[in-house]
DNA sequence: TTCATATATTTGTATCAACAAATGTTGTAA
DNA sequence: TTACAACATTTGTTGATACAAATATATGAA
């Protein structure tokens, strides 16, 4: 189905308008299906989204600021964001002695479980998404989206 | 710049995770930009959007149900959405007489100057962000995303 | 040392969105 | 004709998000 159909326009829509439509669409099919995966861990994408990102710290604590540069969404609020997680037990928060301006976030133990527990059901949804995509597809799609940044 | 280095991945990307992080951090990015064009006029981008999708009907009237069909974000709350356009009267809100469980939406005259005052800048902004794209990269990217749906 | 500035995070507030339940309306079948 | 399910929208509630201002700490210059 293209765009057009999709959101049922009915006036001619110009390339350029077109593309932006298309993105900003696409990524919302892809959100709700993540988010569904997500549900039910009581996990948002953007909590998930950090757990990986403590993950990939392999140990090393995140301060909210290295955080919020990995994040997909750069939100103005990540420190509330981190109280969910800690809430829940799956981060740590810790006050960096040699720096006492910033916090040390960590993931914890429950935290990583949770992470190993979802990973499969990531990959597979990942898939389940590009089913129609051949890895030439997912390569020019990747490059082209790559030349927005 | 790749997606691996706009989020700072410290892990390799399996290509499938990678498109979908991608296609969600493009979408913001352009999504950033469409909203700061927007933001002198007050308008959030689903507000902007239902007004374009008002416009659409060419002077017939739509309704919520309508709207919500059309719209880039299928929301939970388009009522609210609306709300908002009547009380800056970009909207009107009327009970369809046949089938008095609807309501019938339409674009005002100051609604409608809005979008011709908004539509060169929309353009503008359309281009700067596909700046770098050709048409056939735009032909090709637009292809690729309709596979998602 | 003191003051100004920069940095890192938190808090307050107002708005926005998601979800479920409620309201009002219509169609239809006994 | 009334009882019930389906439909279309609205409302209540709770949680998320954006933005600005506040807090707390660090750094560097006079």
């Amino acid at each position: 189905m293209n765009i057009e159909e999709a959101i049922k326009s009915t006036v001619p829509l110009n390339p350029h308008t077109k593309t932006v439509l298309n993105i900003m669409y696409s990524s919302r099919i892809v959100e709700e299906k993540v988010a569904e995966m997500l549900k039910p861990y009581g996990l948002s994408m953007q909590q998930y989204n950090v757990l990986r990102i403590l993950r990939g710290q392999k140990g090393k604590p995140a301060n909210l600021s290295t955080i919020q540069e990995r994040m997909i969404n750069k939100m103005s609020n990540t420190t509330r964001l981190v109280d969910k997680l800690i809430e829940k037990e799956f981060a740590e928060r810790s006050i960096c002695e040699s720096n006492r301006r910033k916090v040390e976030i960590s993931i914890t133990h429950s935290g990583l479980d949770l992470l190993t527990e979802i990973d499969p059901l990531t990959l597979a949804k990942n898939n389940e998404i590009l089913k129609d995509f051949s890895m030439n597809e997912l390569n020019t799609l990747n490059t082209l989206l790559d030349k927005l940044k």
